[in-house]
DNA sequence: CTCTTCCGTATTGTTGACAATAAATGGCTT
DNA sequence: AAGCCATTTATTGTCAACAATACGGAAGAG
């Protein structure tokens, strides 16, 4: 009765978790060639459940598999990285003016307590990027959710965050950004307070464009492993 | 020597590509249940590899599964369709700009070419939605590649396009809009020649929402059937 | 007559062994 | 000595039997 629902409901769900989180994690570098008995042994499970959890995460483009040959880690070259970031303009932009259309009082209460919680996180330990890392996946996850839009949600949360999220713990999020992106959350969730969807769509769409240039920058000034 | 490629070269990827046009082409209909062993007799495979193309076609959308219980086709319903058409015009809109930035000339004049023959078939068979359809993919699907973001393509592809088409079977695609669709097309591939990436991202944008609209409208008239 | 409980059955989840394929190694020829 | 081909080996793909769980119906109590 302790150990109610935190243990995944299958084998192959667990696979999956545990692959994923691996992944994103940098335990398994991109690029790297995977075995099946590896995993199993690492993992302490059976082929079959592995099997079926590799298919899973290749479909989401975690993993590429070339048959009898091997899966292997996915490596995303820094123009792919970018190219990411078009799309999660876009998508995210949407997210937020339908959030702001959709969202309830309550969530975004809920989201602006969030803020401050940050904001408390960043003045108390300057410099941790992890906790700002983490409040910033916090936020988006809240707007994405708070669309209301399934299949919207679904592709951000289940598809590109994780393959944003995998590059972040090697980019470690690029110190002096905290502060300004926190301000720009702020005004985000200000539009969307106002129910200004427009508002709040040009915003995010401005916010995930000034982290795109952030991180080409960087890449420009050979700061990044590629 | 014959057959050397058609088929699919892992029994899974047998398995995934027979349940995916099934389901997009309605032979199993939205939230319909079925059980594993009636289509390892249906397609005549043994339940691993059937197994794994389920986790693969849940992982994008098409199925959902409960532990135990079985799996079912997904049902949409009008609200989520029409969501769909919202996450589309924004994924489009982008496609569209790189497209107009990056597609080769030759792809240009591929995609031109493909217009008229869309054309020469709607003249020659009035009213025969099929090939509109058909041809309407096919517009898309190069666009969507055109681009040259991977990503974008794969979800394009991968996970919106089959999931507008399983409706699209029993929608019929809105009589009347094929001759309208059709100059909406080519006004997009003038603004791709002209490398206007902008005007090219508002036409698409424009289109899609055009095309949603009907949807909508045909929705509240009750023609549909959710 | 209805609701609850228990049990049987059918379906799913899992396992380990078997078959097929691709990579790697060694030998052979040129 | 270098390149090509065959054999070997390890890994993947597939299969059929086993175990676990949820659904459905029958029996009993209220």
């Amino acid at each position: 009765m302790l150990d109610s629902l935190p243990q995944t409901q299958t084998r192959a769900d667990e696979a999956f978790e545990c692959l994923q989180t691996a992944i994103v994690k940098g335990e398994l570098a991109p690029g790297e060639k995977i075995g099946e008995l590896e995993i199993c042994q690492r993992f302490q499970l059976t082929r079959g459940p592995v099997r079926e959890a590799l298919g899973r995460l290749e479909s989401r483009g975690l993993l590429v598999r070339r048959p009898h040959a091997g899966v292997k880690v996915v490596s995303v070259s820094a123009e792919e990285l970018l190219e990411l970031y078009h799309i999660r303009e876009v998508m995210e932009g949407l997210a937020a003016r339908q959030a702001a259309e959709r969202m309830t009082d309550q969530e975004i209460a809920d989201l602006q307590a969030t803020l401050d919680s940050h904001e408390a996180m960043i003045e108390q330990a300057q410099g941790q990027a992890y906790y700002q890392a983490e409040g910033d996946y916090d936020f988006h996850h809240r707007i994405a959710t708070g669309s209301r839009n399934t299949k919207l949600a679904q592709m951000l949360l289940g598809d590109l965050y994780y393959m944003v999220r995998m590059y972040r713990y090697r980019l470690s999020t690029s110190a002096g950004r905290p502060h300004m992106a926190l301000g720009e959350h702020r005004r985000i969730v200000e539009a969307i307070a106002q129910r200004d969807g427009e508002l709040a769509e040009f915003l995010m769409k401005r916010h995930i464009n000034a982290a795109r240039s952030n991180i080409e920058q960087k890449i420009e000034e050979g700061l990044l492993s590629f």
